[in-house]
RNA sequence: GCAUCGGUAGCCAAGCGGCAAGGCGUCGGUCUGCAAAACCGAAAAGCGUGGGUUCGAUUCCCACCCGAUGCUCCA
């Protein structure tokens, strides 16, 4: 069994084959710190990192590393507005990312750098690139000499010569010092009241692609296995990197490039810039489970367009319940089952498992297997309860459960608790003290009055839920 | 215009040469005073269109239509 990835560079599924055995090296593109982040980037982080989660569940070694771009136009614009430092702006937003991510349970990364950390680095890539004549300094800016590199355009499948300038409408004021219009910058002057940092070249501050091949040089050094991050990235911003590293090192920076397909909303990507996005903050207040939202991503494949509806985050909803309820089976009824400490997994299992994420990331099909498990244990778990006793062998579904926790696990799904029982509202006693006085109702078939106190409190969020047996039990929706 | 990726049941979504996974929803049944939950069962796509290759194509090739993304802000 092997690890097939769509490579973006060779638009081909690769046999995964990482440098040194055993090891991994992965840069995943990070964040411009100005704002929230909404969820096309949650769905790039949360697939990224259902990829490392994969990668060390098949034993292997993971260095990952993703950055946070902090400084930038926008960011220094926006800061200008708030009448705040940039700093305190990124720092600001750099903490939020934390909180909506790793309340979706992706993993921190080993490294976070930030840009302007990294400064020295910076220079140092600059003035090689300059050296070897890939690089100019004109009027205190320094741009890349594009035709210099004679594979420019080999990540996006594009000809120096088929590109449209100014296509995005946005031409800077730089232009005209330009020896090509897709020079790109490395070093910006700094204007009059900007952060800014001494070099060679005048005081400044680094362009926006430079910093990732600086920082991947510094910390994974010249060639790394994985360089992931959103499609929309693939030109200019990763097409710039190679052309940067490359030309400095004249090795390949990345042996794979994996891009994740975009989040639309009525058909349009979700983009800042678009201002049709939808916060994680948002979702996660509405109140949506983090659980949810990462189910709804990762049943779609990561390549493909995913469309953001809200009946999309409804049905994801009901699928969560399936599963959340499955993971809960071993914590809620193992011990009363006898069931061992750690139960084995099914092989057979692991191994269909395996295959689908094998091909390319394949996690709907990952999540089909999932279903499955969570389907016998839910059904099982009815069966306990209503029945007060399985009707299948404990033995065998304490490894159904196994299995499903492990396997669950790497598309980082976890079990969350039953609703929390903070809400205002009834106590129990008072609950209890209703489904008596109903049961007496039922009993003299006066059932307008059980009825009007099952809506009762059906109204504060109380559901009941009469037994075979003639008893009634309740629980919070 | 150029480049890239898509178009599979009511919705979401896998598969990619040999009789179309999975999820959500819908319908029927069991249970119930009625519900809810749960369980059992069912219906529902012949895979954008037109050609071609093949014993055989949703899967490969060609053309076309439609959509998205990118063409120096972007996950």
């Amino acid at each position: 069994m092997t690890l097939t990835l769509y490579n973006t560079q060779t638009r081909q599924t690769e046999t995964f084959t990482p440098l040194e055995p055993g090891k991994v090296k992965m840069y995943c593109c990070g964040v411009t710190v100005y704002d929230l982040c909404h969820l096309g980037h949650a769905r790039s982080y949360i697939v990224w990192d259902v990829l490392r989660r994969y990668l060390l569940w098949r034993g292997y070694d993971v260095q990952y590393v993703q950055n946070f771009t902090d400084i930038d136009d926008k960011i220094l614009r926006r800061a200008q507005e708030r009448g705040v430092t940039m700093q305190e702006l990124s720092d600001r937003y750099i903490d939020e990312y934390f909180t909506d991510l790793r309340s979706l349970n992706v993993m921190d990364a080993d490294v976070y750098p930030r840009v302007t950390e990294h400064i020295p680095e910076i220079c140092d890539l600059i003035q090689a690139l300059i050296d070897q004549g890939y690089a100019y300094p004109a009027g205190g800016d320094v741009y890349y000499r594009v035709e210099r590199f004679g594979s420019y355009g080999k990540l996006s499948g594009r000809k120096l010569e088929d590109l449209q300038a100014g296509a995005s409408g946005r031409v800077s004021e730089a232009e005209a010092q330009k020896e090509n219009p897709f020079d790109f910058a490395l070093w910006k002057r700094a204007k009059p009241d900007e952060p800014h940092w001494d070099s060679p070249w005048g005081a400044g501050r680094p362009g926006w692609h430079i910093e990732c091949s600086a920082m991947v040089r510094a910390i994974l050094g010249d060639t790394i296995d994985l360089h992931t991050g959103g499609g929309d990235l693939i030109f200019p911003h990763h097409e710039n990197e190679i052309a940067q590293s490359e030309a400095a090192s004249q090795k390949p920076l990345a042996n794979y490039w994996l891009h994740n397909g975009m989040v639309r909303i009525d058909a349009e990507k979700m983009s800042k810039s678009l201002n049709n996005f939808v916060t994680i903050r948002d979702l996660l207040e509405r109140p949506t489970e983090p659980m949810v939202l990462r189910l709804f991503v990762l049943q779609a494949h990561y390549r493909k367009p995913l469309e953001f509806t809200a009946e999309a985050i409804a049905a994801a909803e009901n699928s969560w319940n399936t599963i959340n309820e499955a993971l809960r089976f071993g914590s809620d009824y193992g011990k009363q089952l006898g069931w061992p400490d750690s139960p084995e997994c099914q092989a057979e299992v692991q191994a269909r498992f395996t295959t689908a994420m094998d091909s390319d990331l394949n996690t709907p099909g990952g999540l089909a297997i999932i279903f499955e498990l969570a389907k016998e244990l839910r059904t099982q778990r009815n069966v306990l309860v209503h029945g007060g006793k399985l009707e299948s062998d404990a033995q065998q579904l304490a490894q159904v459960w196994a299995t499903l926790v492990e396997l669950a696990q790497v598309l980082g799904l976890e079990a969350t608790a039953a609703g929390t029982s903070t809400e205002s509202g009834p106590g129990d006693a008072e609950i209890e003290q209703l489904i008596e006085q109903r049961a007496v109702a039922r009993k003299a078939k006066d059932f307008a009055e059980s009825d009007r106190i099952r809506d009762e409190l059906k109204a504060q969020g109380i559901v009941l839920v009469d037994q075979k047996g003639g008893g009634t039990t309740w629980h919070r929706e």
